[in-house]
DNA sequence: TTGTATGCGTTATCAG
DNA sequence: CTGATAACGCATACAA
């Protein structure tokens, strides 16, 4: 590994002008400048940028911690993020935290020991707050952790409320939805728009918790439609409720969107695929982390934006599970 | 930010021992230890992976490149990766190359000057050798690069023969095999597989090609079967040409499996949630990912593995769009 | 068993 | 415009 030294001594100038010539800070004169570069090129030279970050404290790298990338809404996001990180000459770091508190104070403390420049982070855990005691540029994504903090999210309650309108133009009024895990503050607010959009003449409502799992929800939404035959209208906060809805509704011989209808909410790639086609609030995943990105590396680059928090619309995406033409 | 001498003053010794403390080399006395202990508690301190790298010119990053995590092959492998160097102690950078070798070099440099570990590398460019530059240890996933370089793949071969036998025995007799582009050696060995299976007396076979993409097989195989009605059986070199095949033939009102039945490849998730499920050649994505993270680090910690190369067998997954119980 | 001194590759300060 | 030189935080050979 050649250093700054060595293109120095064959460049016959001080590492300090090359050091200048490399930051572009400071003065370097014309005849310097062009034997520092043929001295670089000669030597094959690329600066370590490890000494580099030892010195000035800093360092391109960004941590991203996300529950599981095997969740398919968390490459497009990812991707997202490596993508901006890369145009704005930052490196990613992967992190799945498995929702797991120890797991994510575990990466929380390995990314400050590497003096990575900031952290992204999409976690549940509003009351716990071992961020806190991290000084580097935050920003929540997907999920809300502190009004310190900013944040990027998607419309949650605007998409609930989308996609329970858009139901109940299609002629449902019987309504299931099917919440997310508790402590997602996302899942509360879907339900919550959900629940301001039904709350109209003729239109009943039934409510039941899912994980967002594909198998789990089927099992559980298999039950209660047992159980509830007159349910003609679903809103999943979830794609992987909704498919697992569609499956369950599948087994019992209830036509979709014949006998009963389907919304979804992610817009994650499967829902598309599905058949028949999955009627969903998709969110805009890749904005989503983009802004993420583009958040923390303003902060990361000097600006102080406490308190700025961005929310994302989601867009209705109207596919094969719900049956609106009857209706316009 | 403390330091170690911050450490080493409030235990009242010298650095030296500090750091022998904390990398267990050397010795240290007992009451040393036990003022050097309580000193890090007091402190909180956290000692700098980016001041231990510069010294000993190692770290514990490991660089992840693929060509794009939305691919759904990739999250599953690059989580078994992940999930390996977090159990071993490394962290993992991720990179997505686009299958383009200007990026593919950018990451691999960028890396490099990061004191990076090591590299897993999932390339196409075979003849292309800017990884040859590199000195650090590396592996090759999914796709052999050159034969000094440790590699992990699926028994392509093997799997593509179960899946044509499988057809066969299925009563196909007329075969389409989708291969995917001609520069992954992957999909060339899963051709040669289909094809010694399918060399028998009374098969008709035909090949093309599509993109690993479920829109781009669509319309690619639609035309084709559109022109051959008389394909009874797919084997498509990958689920996502699998998943374009359903949906063809679902347009052109070819029942699967009654008229046509269909094999993938990769055993993705979205082959199960699908209607009718698929039946593919499943790789194992996860042990995939964990072999190629176990043996880059077991290069990383000095043996020399060259040559070693490893081949994992897929299994046979049976669903809905084959009908084996006719002919059993 | 412990401490001193030096190096790792860069940046940055401060005289020339 | 340029060049010594002191940090940066840690590891380690060598002394003690």
């Amino acid at each position: 590994m050649t250093t700054i030294s060595d293109v120095a001594r064959l460049a016959e100038v001080s590492v300090a002008t090359v050091s200048r010539y490399l930051n572009e800070s400071g003065y370097v004169g014309a005849k310097s400048r062009q034997s520092i570069e043929t001295a670089i090129k000669e030597l094959n030279y690329v600066p370590s940028e490890v000494a580099r970050s030892l010195s000035t404290k800093q360092s391109d790298i960004i941590g991203l911690i996300i529950p599981d990338i095997k969740n398919p809404f968390f490459p497009e996001l990812a991707r997202a993020v490596e993508d901006t990180a890369f145009e704005y000459g930052y490196t990613v770091i992967l992190c799945n935290s498995d929702e797991n508190p120890t797991k994510e104070k575990h990466y929380l403390q390995k990314l400050t020991k590497k003096y990575v420049a900031g952290i992204i982070l999409t976690t549940i855990l509003e009351q716990e707050s071992h961020w806190k005691d991290v000084k580097l540029p935050i920003v929540a994504l997907d999920r809300p952790i502190d009004s310190d903090v900013p944040t990027v999210t998607t419309n949650n309650q605007k998409g609930a409320k989308l996609a329970t309108d858009f139901l109940i133009a299609c002629g449902a009024t019987n309504l299931l939805c099917i919440s997310g895990p508790e402590a997602f503050v996302s899942s509360q607010s879907r339900v919550e728009g959900f629940q301001t959009a039904s709350r109209k003449k003729n239109i009943t409502t039934h409510i039941i918790e899912s994980a967002y799992d594909f198998d789990i929800a089927e099992k559980i939404i298999y039950d209660y439609l047992k159980n509830n035959p007159s349910v003609d209208g679903i809103f999943a906060c979830s794609d992987a409720s909704a498919i697992g809805a569609l499956k369950a509704a599948h087994r019992l011989g209830i036509r979709v969107p014949e006998d009963m209808q389907i919304v979804g909410f992610d817009g994650i790639q499967v829902g598309n695929v599905v058949t028949p086609s999955l009627t969903t609030v998709a969110q805009n995943i890749y904005q989503l982390g983009q802004t993420a990105a583009k958040l923390l590396i303003k902060q990361i680059e000097g600006q102080k934006l406490t308190n700025e928090s961005i929310c994302i619309d989601p867009e209705l995406i109207i596919r094969e599970t719900t049956r609106k033409e009857r209706f316009e």
